[in-house]
RNA sequence: GCUGAUAUAGUGUAGACCGGCCAAUCAUGCAGGACUCUCACUCCUGCGACUGGGGUUCGAAUCCCCAUAUCAGCACCA
């Protein structure tokens, strides 16, 4: 049973946790609505949702919107949809933004206790002192003025950046990052779009207090938080509360892609890139539009796993993720790279009728009537080559000055093979309908079959040249995004 | 500068806590082959790694030290 368990544990690849309640885990997703979610948020979502699949109990959708200056109506909508589409099981959804006298309350009681004080040093004051390992003067505060000085903080009689509450950790931490951090301040002139507070809790505060109120057993995040997990320790620490169990995992940088919101801002606005599900982007939109499952997109974060390396993620692994899941059900065309229009001496009327998917006969076939004229892939033209176009007959391509000539030289799919014949995609002349390929590269134009259009918002496969989604489609043409081959 | 972490094939990952069964797992990638009316799928074969140096030990990918590299934090962002 043990060893069974061990295979099974490698088989899955994120190893088992420890601390497992009787009632399962609890544990969160945890995004700010700055904006769309990305492959990063991926992958929190995917390794805490792994858990709590395995093992049963809660799993809570935080939204960490204490930051009025990072957070818009807008946003929230988006993080909403993305949420959705990973997939996650949600069982409930906080609004940190909902929860302000909760922190309040709390923050009044580690005032009470001794363990936060009101401090009205500059900023730039307060660090330099901090590094030197030495105490500001409102670090001597008594508890009562200390009370009073957080009455009028929340009374509005300070302006924004004239007052923070800190907590009293260790002025001489060896650890710079430990040393008497903020865990409120005040935003003055930014209204929040979902509560009217004046003054905000800092994350390691709010962080702290939810993950005690609301249960969490565990914490999957990134090591960018291992100098807050720490920080939180000491909040934790005050009120007597037990600390979840937490990992942090690594940095991952993705090639090619743009990650940061502001970068994506910057670029949606100067018109560089379409919007937030330009392909050229690391959101989850942008992987949507590409035509990725976010099962494939799970099966790749679960893969890379929970461990503090920082990584290089790779297309390549999201690219097999995809295939597998798409390979089985992706609908099989024709498209016609850079097309060009060829006669076919010598042949009948033909109909071809490859199959839909060659996995899967039930599938059916689509149906192509040859008539005299097939558009070709122009690279594959060649003076003196045999062609076999797929499903239907041999070609022999003869060059000319004003282009190729076609001739039909039989039937036979043995012919074709002794000869080494290509094997190509070709689409009648009748049938065949514009079709803009876009990769991250640029656009391929060319030819897709007509029967396509039923394809909208469904990932197909072009024979020969890879997995695609269909975007738009109109009388006109099809606008496929695609995958990877 | 200070503090903390990490380092296994091209990429990701297992093994490290409890040293030997690891001349190192699985996936992906690449190369070759089989199958196939797709350069897809499936199947077979092959390629390829323990950052470096010391130490402990009968024995180290695994423990210790040093070096190097990388990353994170040192915000009144999250």
């Amino acid at each position: 049973m043990l060893e069974k368990k061990e295979k099974h544990k490698r088989d899955t690849g994120l190893r088992p946790l420890e601390n497992v309640g009787d009632k399962g885990v609890v544990m969160r997703f945890a995004p700010n609505p700055s904006g769309p979610l990305h492959l990063g948020h991926a992958r929190a979502a995917y390794l805490n949702d792994y858990y709590i699949r395995q093992y049963g109990g809660k799993y809570i959708l935080r939204i960490e919107d204490t930051d009025p200056k990072r957070v818009s109506e807008e946003n929230y909508q988006l993080v909403l949809s993305d949420v959705k589409w990973l997939g996650i099981e949600v069982s409930d959804i906080i609004y940190q933004s909902e929860r302000m006298d909760i922190y309040y309350d709390y923050c009044e009681q580690l005032i009470a206790m001794g363990g936060a004080y009101l401090c009205t040093c500059d900023a730039e004051i307060f660090r330099d002192l901090k590094n030197t390992k030495q105490a500001c003067p409102c670090r001597n505060h008594t508890v009562p003025e200390n009370l009073s000085l957080w009455k009028d903080m929340l009374a509005g009689k300070f302006e924004e950046g004239q007052i923070t509450v800190r907590v009293k950790t260790d002025i001489e931490h060896p650890d710079p990052a430990m040393r008497e951090f903020s865990i409120f301040r005040i935003v003055a002139d930014t209204p929040h779009p979902r509560c009217h507070a004046r003054v905000y809790p800092l994350m390691n505060f709010s962080v702290a207090v939810d993950d005690h109120l609301l249960g969490m057993t565990h914490v999957i995040r990134g090591k960018d938080h291992i100098a807050n997990t720490r920080r939180q320790k000491y909040i934790y620490d005050y009120f007597g509360w037990e600390q979840p169990t937490y990992f942090h995992y690594g940095r991952m940088s993705i090639e090619d892609i743009v990650l940061s919101t502001s970068a994506m801002k910057a670029g949606i606005a100067s018109g560089e890139f379409t919007g937030w599900d330009d392909i050229h982007l690391g959101t989850l939109r942008a992987i949507a539009r590409r035509g990725f499952s976010p099962e494939a997109v799970r099966n790749a974060m679960i893969d890379i796993g929970i461990g503090q390396t920082d990584i290089n993620f790779s297309w390549d692994n999201l690219f097999a993720a995809n295939k597998a899941i798409v390979d089985p059900i992706a609908s099989r065309y024709f498209f016609v790279p850079t097309p060009v229009l060829c006669h076919i001496s010598g042949a009948t009327e033909h109909i071809a009728h490859p199959l839909v998917n060659p996995n899967d006969e039930a599938q059916g076939t689509r149906s192509l009537r040859f008539t005299g004229a097939v558009y070709l892939p122009g690279d594959e033209l060649e003076d003196g080559k045999m062609l076999r176009l797929k499903d239907l007959f041999n070609v022999r391509v003869t060059e000319t000055p004003d282009g190729f000539s076609l001739e039909y030289c039989g039937d036979s799919l043995d012919a074709a093979r002794t000869e080494h014949a290509r094997i190509v995609q070709w689409l009648p002349r009748e049938q065949a309908l514009r079709c803009m390929l876009h990769t991250p590269e640029g656009t391929i134009e060319g030819l897709c079959e007509p029967v396509v259009t039923r394809e909208l918002n469904a990932v197909v496969q072009f024979e020969r040249v890879g997995f695609a989604r269909i975007d738009e489609v109109s009388e006109t043409g099809v606008s496929a995004y695609f995958a990877h081959k």
